[in-house]
DNA sequence: CCCTGATTCGC
DNA sequence: GCGAATCAGG
């Protein structure tokens, strides 16, 4: 069964507005979601009228694209007055109760490593940059301890594998159905 | 190249 | 109404 995602229920239309008003992208709101792509989002989001959210102080940016329509030169400057001069957007996408911290992996095999993928990169915290997964790998008080490295999300601690490992969307779970490798 | 959101348009 | 493809930009 493809067990088809349930569209744009209420419920999935109400964690939109809250993860997109939290300042989230487009594509992250997808990832936590489930089920939707990014555009599915944005084109959601603009139905819904939800657009056009806080912009990154200062640019009103119109939109950008017009195609075969000439100027527009129409709009009043109403310059929006910033609500928050001083809020960066903190990390706000504890909807789902994030990451679990490493001193839990010192479990027998409760360590998070259902990603079998090539762990290439893998780096100690001296090498951990900024955009790079800090998902923990190993037992941290020894020394081969490392973290993903993987290139993160934007906005996320983690890669795209990871965060969707500790961001897991509100499943329903009406009969559980986890069916493992999907996509 | 990575990412953003915006728009169009066939379904 | 929906969202992939596309566009425009950072």
């Amino acid at each position: 069964m493809t067990e088809a995602v349930p569209s744009w229920t209420d419920e999935r239309v109400e964690l939109l507005r809250r993860l997109w008003d939290d300042g989230l992208s487009a594509s992250q709101i997808a990832l936590q979601i489930g089920g939707v792509s990014r555009n599915a989002v944005i084109g959601k989001v603009h139905r819904l009228g939800l657009a056009g959210r806080v912009k990154p102080l200062g640019q009103v940016a119109a939109n950008g694209r017009r195609k075969g329509d000439e100027v527009e030169i129409e709009a009043s400057e109403t310059v929006v007055i910033v609500e928050e001069p001083t809020v960066p957007e903190p990390p706000a996408i504890v909807t789902h109760r994030p990451a679990p911290d490493f001193p839990l992996n010192a479990l027998p095999s409760a360590a998070p490593q259902p990603v079998a993928l090539a762990v290439s990169e893998r780096v100690t915290i001296m090498d951990l940059r900024d955009s790079m997964c800090r998902w923990p790998m190993g037992d941290p008080t020894k020394p081969d301890f490392r973290f993903c490295g993987a290139r993160s999300i934007t906005g996320l601690p983690y890669c795209s594998q990871h965060a969707q490992i500790a961001y897991q969307p509100a499943a329903e779970r009406k009969r559980d159905r986890r069916v493992a490798g999907m996509r």
